[in-house]
DNA sequence: TCCATATAGTCAAGATACTTGACGACCTTT
DNA sequence: AAAGGTCGTCAAGTATCTTGACTATATGGA
C-alpha cells in the first residue's frame, strides 16, 4: 500500500488516440534526436512535419500550404527558417508570377539521405520489438485509416 | 501532364513515423473539436496530453511531472491554466509539506465523462472505416510497442 | 480591353506551449 | 543542527502557430 509505488504503476489511458499519440511522439523524438546527432542541428519536429510534404523535386508553396494542416503564415515562417538554415530555397515560378517553387538545397538533400537511413534503423528496431507480423499489421491498419487533416487557416475546409 | 494535378496526387511519405504522426494528429484534432463542441471551450491538445496523465482520483504534482514528457515548468504552467479554468485543483499534501495533490473538480469530471463518450464515438467510426480485425491489430501492435518518452527537463533521464 | 474577383505570398502582431535558470520551502539523513 | 536532496514556483526567453491586413499577379467575363 505504498503511495509512491501506486502512482508509478497506475494505469495510463488505453484508447486508440492515446496510444497513437504516445507512439507518434516517441518516434518523432527518437528521429529528431538521431538527426541532430547526425549533424543536422537545425532539425526540429515542426520542421520535420513540413519537410515531409516537400517532395525531392520540390513543390509550389501554395500546394505545400494545401497539404499542411497549418496556416499559410505558419508554413511561411517555417520556410523562412529552413531557408535561413540553407536547407531549402524558394525560386520564382516561371509559369506564374505570384508563385514560388520550394526546393531542397544540396544541404537539404544530404539531410534527406540521413533521414532515410535513420528511418530504416528505427523501423528495424520496432520490428525487433514487436515482430514482423505485428509491424506489418500496424502499417496496414494505419494505411487503411488514411487520416487527413483540414488546413487550419482555411475557413471553408469543412465543405466537401 | 498537368502540373497542378501532379502536385496533388504526388506520393506522401509512407513510413511508420509519418503514418503515426498523421493518425495521431487527426485523432487529436477530431477529439479536441468534439470536446469544444460539447461545451468544453478550454480544451486544447496540449492540456489533453497532460490530463491523460491525471487519474480520476488525482496525482501528486511531482509524479505528474515524472510521467509527462515535458519540463516541470511546462507542467506547472499547464496546471495553472487548468486551475484557472476550474478544471483541476491543487491541494496541499497532508503527508508532505512540499507536495501538492492535483485532482479534478466536478467540472473536470464532467469533461472526463464527455471525453469517454467522444472517444468511443471516434473509435466506432474508426472500426467502421477499417473493420474490427484491423482495428484490433492496430491496438495490439501499439500496445506491444509500449513507447515511452523521457522527461524534457531531466538531464539524467538517459541513465537507466 | 478593362474591370472584378480570386489566388499567391508577405508583413505585423499576438497567443500558446514550451524551454532554461534561479530560488525558497520543506524533508531526510547524518 | 547542518547538509543536501526534493518540490514547487517565479522569471525570462524561444519556437510554433494564429488572425488580420495588405500587395502583386492572374483570370474570366462585360
Amino acid at each position: 500500500m505504498v503511495k509512491e509505488l501506486d502512482e508509478r504503476t497506475k494505469a495510463l489511458p488505453d484508447h486508440i488516440g492515446w496510444r497513437l499519440w504516445q507512439a507518434s511522439r516517441a518516434w518523432q523524438a527518437e528521429f529528431a534526436a538521431a538527426m541532430r546527432a547526425a549533424g543536422h542541428g537545425w532539425f526540429t519536429e515542426a520542421r520535420a512535419g513540413l519537410l515531409g510534404h516537400i517532395a525531392r523535386d520540390g513543390i509550389r508553396q501554395a500546394a505545400l500550404i494545401d497539404r499542411s494542416a497549418i496556416s499559410k503564415q505558419a508554413v511561411q515562417q517555417l520556410l523562412d527558417g529552413l531557408e535561413a538554415e540553407g536547407v531549402v530555397q524558394r525560386l520564382p515560378d516561371p509559369r506564374d508570377g505570384r508563385s514560388k517553387l520550394v526546393g531542397y538545397t544540396s544541404k537539404g538533400l544530404d539531410a534527406l539521405r540521413d533521414g532515410d537511413r535513420i528511418k530504416l534503423e528505427i523501423e528495424r528496431r520496432y520490428v525487433g520489438r514487436i515482430g514482423h507480423q505485428r509491424f506489418a499489421a500496424l502499417m496496414d491498419a494505419l494505411r487503411a485509416l488514411d487520416t487527413h487533416l483540414p488546413n487550419a487557416g482555411d475557413k471553408d475546409a469543412e465543405v466537401p
